[in-house]
RNA sequence: UGGGGCGUAGCCAAGUGGUAAGGCAUCGGGUUUUGAUCCCGUGUACCGCAGGUUCGAAUCCUGCCGCCCCAGCCA
């Protein structure tokens, strides 16, 4: 099979080099900085990195880009290991940090400036900004660009050790301030900044760019296929320049795939930042966020999640990827796994009049339908019971299947039963449903050949516990929010809704972490941060497939 | 209007000169004590457009169009 399924393009340039016998071990590294939590889109990144190795038998670092300690935190160094971590990726001793490089980047700036191919600019940063030109107009060289290599090297000794302010003076490259490529025009390598540094502490006041710290840790470590984003794309001729310059024992390549996007969600950090400061959502782990903190609160399982970057593949596309596709992936993993069980979202009072007022049977229930090895339960019935709200339709559409007035359903693993009677309160709302039962069609029993269109889901209400459940819905209205002038203009106002729910009695044990199927409703498991043995609070994952809510939707767009 | 990328069905995506895989979605149908699952079936994709090379092109060449990225002492 894997030698039949067709390799993405990096799989097939690592292929190539592999057996060419350019490299005889593939080193890849995921590099996030560690200034926020990691979102659905590293999730591809870290699939990749660590994938490529897994595959090939060769080595991933895990390494922090700390090279700007105003945005660094160690609280996102750890949620970074531990999402990781939890995807299921393990990094053994390769844990590094380009700050653990600092001093062999000092040296290698140092180089820099003696083969006069670096100087110290004391530019401002506004003179640096309009120096540089514009996309169609060329640049032009600083005036401090022609300072001797002794001079420079003095200079930035002394940056080194302080005596100059913040933004006083920074290390260039010289390259060619005419170059179409942006990223060439003498891009800054160094640059002061009089702050502790998360890892580094008061070590250094002086700290490296992304382009020169990336590229020269990527050659430390051997790495040899140095995978990112598209936008890094016209930085390659600087990373290039770099290995040229500067002539490392290693010589990486770096390679760029497309982001994966997923529709109606935000994958900024600086947005998600903003959510989460501006106490729109309720942390990063928030489980509307696309984070994977948020998602594995959610109740997403890992290997979904992993199932779903496969499936998206690699390529250099840009692309925008349907929810239903990542629903699929979700749904397909607890379906086969989880367990079901039984609870009422919108309880709705249902009384049978016939069936004894201090009777309790108990009702076997197959754990899985598709998997009798998952066992059964039972299932506590009487003749108190609570219904879903939309189980019942007072008037209801011919295709209908469920309760209506005179009509017939089938209580899952119980009776069936026949509506008698609709009681109403003031406002004229349902409250509670008068039935009887057919004692003959006890589940299980096969006493009764009879059939009934519907079956319907319930819990006893003398028996059930209390519970608040977290329906959650997408974040935003809009399908690509990271386009929206203002992501928070296109906000969806009804992302969470929180029901008061019933529950079958089983559910009470149930341990945080798991997630079960409540009947014909959706995946839900215990919010591991509300949750409590007082009171329980579940979050739905995802609803399950709905083709009545689909048909009824369609009937809307019908009648306008 | 400088540079760098990308363009195969609604969304992903194979395909690397020999006459368009697959997944998701859609729409039918079957099974079903979850309107779930499962099982069958279902797509004229003018392969962005226009020329050209070739016996033959999604694949090669030329021109055009559309979309994305780049002017942080961010990554």
């Amino acid at each position: 099979m894997s030698e039949i399924e067709s390799r993405d393009f990096i799989r097939q340039i690592i292929h190539d080099d592999l057996a060419s016998g350019k490299h005889q071990q593939v080193v890849t590294r995921f590099p996030p900085e560690p200034n926020g939590y990691l979102h659905i889109g590293h999730v591809m990144a870290i699939c990749l990195n660590f994938g490529v190795t897994a595959e090939t038998g060769g080595r991933t670092y895990l390494r922090f880009d700390d090279t700007n300690p105003g945005k660094e935190k160690v609280e996102y160094v750890d949620a970074i290991e531990r999402d990781v971590r939890w995807l299921g990726f393990d990094w053994q001793d390769r844990l590094t940090h380009a700050s653990d490089y600092f001093g062999q980047l000092h040296k290698a700036a140092v180089r820099l400036i003696e083969i006069d191919k670096a100087y110290v600019d004391s530019l401002s940063a506004e003179d640096t900004r309009t120096y540089r030109g514009t996309l169609t107009e060329a640049g032009k060289n600083s005036p401090y660009r022609d300072r001797s290599v002794a001079e420079n090297l003095e200079l930035f000794e002394r940056m080194r050790n302080g005596e100059f302010a913040d933004g006083e003076m920074m290390l260039r490259a010289k390259i060619d301030m005419a170059s179409p490529n942006m990223n060439l025009r003498d891009p800054a390598l160094y640059r002061i900044r009089h702050l502790s540094h998360q890892h580094t502490g008061d070590s250094w006041c002086i700290y490296p760019l992304y382009d020169f710290a990336h590229t020269m840790s990527d050659a430390f470590e051997g790495v040899t296929h140095s995978l990112c984003t598209l936008e890094f794309e016209d930085h390659r001729p600087l990373y290039n320049w770099f290995l040229e310059q500067l002539k490392p024992e290693h010589l990486p390549r770096q390679i760029e795939f497309s982001r994966l996007n997923l529709a109606y969600a935000i994958t900024s950090k600086r947005k998600l930042n903003a959510l989460v400061e501006e106490g729109i959502v309720d942390g990063w782990d928030d489980p509307r966020m696309p984070t994977i903190s948020g998602m594995r609160r959610r109740g997403y399982p890992a290997a979904a999640l992993l199932d779903f970057v496969r499936r998206a593949g690699v390529t250099k596309k840009n692309k925008l990827i349907e929810m239903g596709a990542f629903e699929n992936c979700l749904r397909e993993n607890l379906g086969e796994e989880s367990p079901r069980r039984m609870a009422v979202l919108r309880p709705l009072k249902v009384v049978l009049s016939n069936y004894p007022d201090d009777k309790v049977e108990m009702m076997e229930a197959m754990n899985h339908p598709g998997r009798p090895e998952m066992g059964t339960r039972s299932l506590p019935f009487s003749r108190e019971l609570w219904i879903e709200q939309d189980d019942f339709m007072e008037e209801a559409p011919r295709k209908f299947f469920r309760l209506k007035p005179d009509g017939e359903v089938r209580l899952r693993f119980g009776y069936i039963i026949r509506c008698d009677e609709v009681i109403k309160n003031d406002a004229g709302d349902v409250v509670e449903l008068r039935c009887s039962y057919d004692p003959d069609t006890r589940s299980g029993t096969g006493r009764s050949e009879r059939k009934v269109k519907g079956t319907i889901h319930w819990v006893s209400s003398a028996h059930c516990i209390d519970a608040e459940v977290n329906l959650y819905d997408r974040l935003f209205t809009e399908v690509n929010p990271n386009k929206a002038e203002d992501f928070r203009a296109v906000l969806n106002a009804t992302s969470l809704e929180t029901v008061s729910a019933k529950l079958e009695p089983s559910l009470s044990e149930l341990s945080s972490g798991e997630v079960v199927q409540f009947e014909r409703l959706g995946y839900f498991c215990p919010d591991s941060e509300t949750d409590s043995a007082n009171k329980r609070i579940f979050n739905r994952v995802v609803t399950l497939r709905d083709s009545w809510a689909k048909l009824e939707k369609q009937a809307m767009q019908q009648q306008g």
